[in-house]
DNA sequence: TCAACCATTATTGTTCACAATATCAAACCC
DNA sequence: GGGTTTGATATTGTGAACAATAATGGTTGA
């Protein structure tokens, strides 16, 4: 069997999945023996995947402890919000290419999913979307490369927000996504990118790094369905 | 022992230098129990530590035959190329913060060693200097995010250099440093943004993506001074 | 009652042997 | 003679057993 890159890389995915909607808890200890049942894998693997995911600053291994999931400091969190608003609002400014009209399709499609999971009060699906939409974006106008790094700093704004959120605040406005598409056709870039440094400072302003950073360690039976 | 995570910093660390240094040609074939002689450890560590450099994309393992010094593609290259610009130019225009005093005698000293490095045509030298240069610069008016996220990029640059450079063409002139960290002084942020962009774009002319990227395997004799 | 200590238990870390796979070379058929 | 097949060799992948380490809980003594 080849098929042991892709085994690992769906129990990756699915870890990566239960961080981004914010089930499994920073500070959460990853027991590697659960974690083979409940992947119905080994040791050996599980081991692979987190020794990868802590390459991502979403795992953090600690010699002779185990794997827990990350718990990004106060300052980690502000490095890691300004890089990922330096990246887009730049890239919004002067964005390397134009949106292609199976991007604008794409985005629009996507929005529309947003309206629904907003409609249907799915906070996981509109994460997951609202995801998208920045990612989308990156690799309309930016490229390959931003796209992945937004992609962890993506993951790791979610343990960010799951630590220091001050209310339950919804993480993207939606009408905010649509004036951004509306002035990117209308090629106003220098508008576009100061509304998503607007953007991307809301969901900042729900974050209070004074609290104490609440970490209910939760049980791995979250991920029990994740992985079908 | 616990002194095992050091022991893979180590080895880590002396094969990121190789790539940085340009010895490691990219397609190399990196055999574990090889390398694990080389560095007088075993397998098992060498698998873990070139499982960490694939997640930075320097090493490409390939299921079933091993792992291989990565060989970007020309689309990955000019990907890389455009966000490290992306980055850099962004933060010179939009600096997170001001120049610490220290912070200008930081850059100071590297611009001395940068000087001796030219002067006694030190190649390696200047790639490391130069290296730490923009990655001091980023640590000064940006943050550690974004600084790790550039020091990747700029091994991956060097992976890209090696198989595209035109000619032996100089990877960075130093007087742009000296101009940079001028106008820095002055405050003449959109110029100095202007300049690290021609600065970069300088790298990018030097690049022939049309010839074969030649990748001479060479052995791993190379890596033997580097452990002492 | 509290604190320090020690034994127990659970978890991680390491090593080894073996299985699976790819590479290489020689033999063979067309 | 060239291309294909087939076996030998080397390298990677996997799993299990063992060793080392940290967490836990109970005991003992002040």
């Amino acid at each position: 069997m080849g098929s042991s890159a892709r085994e690992e890389a769906r129990i990756a995915d699915a870890l990566r999945k239960a961080v981004l909607e914010r089930k499994l808890a920073p500070g959460s200890k990853l027991p590697e023996e659960e974690l083979a049942q409940i992947f119905r894998s080994n040791r050996a693997k599980i081991r692979r995947v987190l020794l990868s995911l802590s390459r991502s600053h979403i795992v953090t291994l600690e010699p002779g402890r185990g794997a827990f999931v990350s718990r990004p400091s106060p300052q980690e969190a502000r490095d890691v919000l300004a890089s990922r608003r330096l990246i887009e609002v730049s890239l919004l400014a002067r964005p390397h290419r134009k949106l292609s009209t199976q991007g604008v399709t794409r985005l629009r499609r996507i929005m529309t999913q947003e309206a629904e999971a907003h409609e249907k009060h799915d906070a996981i699906a509109m994460i997951h979307v609202s995801g998208q939409f920045h990612l989308t974006l990156i690799e309309e106008l930016g490229n390959e490369v931003l796209k992945s790094i937004t992609e962890e700093l993506i993951l790791r704004m979610s343990l960010i927000i799951t630590m220091y959120e001050r209310h339950n605040a919804t993480c993207c406005l939606s009408s905010d996504h649509h004036d951004l598409l509306d002035l990117l056709l209308a090629k106003k870039y220098a508008e576009a990118s100061i509304l998503m440094a607007r953007h991307l400072e809301g969901i900042e302003s729900c974050l209070d790094f004074h609290r104490d950073p609440v970490t209910t360690t939760i049980l791995s039976q979250i991920l029990q369905p994740v992985q079908g």
